[in-house]
DNA sequence: CATTATAATTGTACCGGTCTAATTTTTCAA
DNA sequence: TTGAAAAATTAGACCGGTACAATTATAATG
């Protein structure tokens, strides 16, 4: 782990350890340096993602503080690391529906940037939060990139083996929001009723290279969703 | 301007006007420095600006390159200086149905932090889309901040007038979204039938001193209503 | 010709510095 | 005591450098 996400760590453990709250003042720069014992410009660099994740803002003049989201059990759409981390407090199992080796959609195939042809891995599986169901899901893994997927695999998490057991780098994503009408199926599948509201939640994941793996649909339960998203102005 | 806003204004321009595709490699980082005639370190920012605002992927050992997402008039949930920049090839106008000084439920307190008894300031207002209702809107601005509103600026863009009339600086926002049915009135003013999806976005907005002046409940037309994320591993 | 080892390319981490701009604190005058 | 001016504090912009790691191109090898 580098020096910067290091101490980011170190700081944001600090900031729940000693449970600070919204406007708590941190040390200054030259502090932090010193304790730290790195130059400025690493300090900088832990505290300028630790503004991105949501931990601080920094007020030029003025010092560090603690910035804190008050509400509980959202799903973070930044994370791009699937929700688990977020509600890590709840008990969150999956159910796989079906999981082969296929020809992808004309949809997903053009969302993964391959031929018609071209063979995907297809998941599909029903999670849930608590025992109540959180999200239908449906999933295209470029079969090229993502060479190999079983159901205990799928059954777990995805990502993590793509991380760990492939020592793929995932980098970027896309992600698209819509709301709509359940239909008959997905109501099926989630234990609501036809016509019901649903959030769908299109992906696109992408390598550090930019090639595409992955492209993914879930409808999420409309009474188990919530999301969140911090965001700065002086990043857009 | 800054410098490196400057140079990320003008590779994205670059980008546009010489309508570089997904995977189109740019210059690399020396020539850029000596394009610009600025330090490595100045570009470098630049360029993460621009990955941040998903514009470019940097490859370590390999390039830069251009990232596009493909769809259009989605409404970035990042942006965070309202949605008009996203649909500005759409016709956005406002209907202004209250503008009054108030005080705030419990709830507005709550989020801008503020007593029962502070004064705020409260705008409800409809918008459309091409002519068809994207939103109602309901915002609560802590008037101790927000000092004056009038009709006027209701009905064009209330931020701009915050920064550009009150010379205040936003700084970050939390942003909670949740999917329901609408009720009655919502329905009502949207035009859509009672028991209909809606996306209900709830944001808190923070002047860059970390003060919370704005707080509004927005319900989307689950018709009109598409939003998009660009996501980073390496900021989360 | 395919494979492997080597070298060149290229972005990123990190250092340590100067100067600037926003904010806060202190000082001083009315 | 109040308010304005001056000084001190503090984060951020920007420079210019070295070292490193991932990727890509080239050369060597069988």
């Amino acid at each position: 782990m580098l020096k910067y996400q290091q101490i980011a760590a170190e700081i944001e453990k600090y900031i729940e350890d000693h449970a600070l709250q919204q406007g708590d003042k941190l040390p200054v720069l030259e502090t932090l340096m010193a304790q730290f014992e790195v130059s400025k410009s690493t300090i900088t660099k832990s505290l300028d993602l630790l503004e991105r994740k949501g931990v601080v803002f920094q007020v030029r003049g003025s010092g560090i503080f603690v910035r804190r989201h008050k509400r509980k059990g959202y799903i973070s759409l930044l994370s791009n690391q699937g929700f688990k981390k977020d509600l890590e407090d709840y008990k969150i199992t999956s159910k796989v529906v079906e999981l082969e080796v296929r020809i992808p959609t004309q949809e997903a195939a053009h969302n993964l940037n391959i031929g018609l042809d071209e063979e995907v891995y297809y998941v599909k599986r029903v999670r849930y939060i608590q025992e109540q169901t959180l999200c239908l899901e449906e999933s295209y893994y470029n079969k090229s990139i993502v060479t190999y997927l079983n159901n205990e695999i799928v059954t777990e998490s995805i990502f993590n083996y793509i991380k760990e057991g492939l020592g793929l780098k995932v980098g970027f994503s896309d992600v698209y929001l819509h709301v709509d009408k359940l239909n008959e199926e997905e109501a099926e599948y989630l234990g609501l009723k036809n016509g019901d509201p649903k959030l769908l939640v299109e992906s696109v994941f992408h390598l550090t290279n930019g090639q595409p793996f992955n492209f993914s649909k879930v409808t999420y339960n409309y009474q188990q969703s919530q999301f969140f998203i911090q965001a700065n102005s002086h990043f857009s």
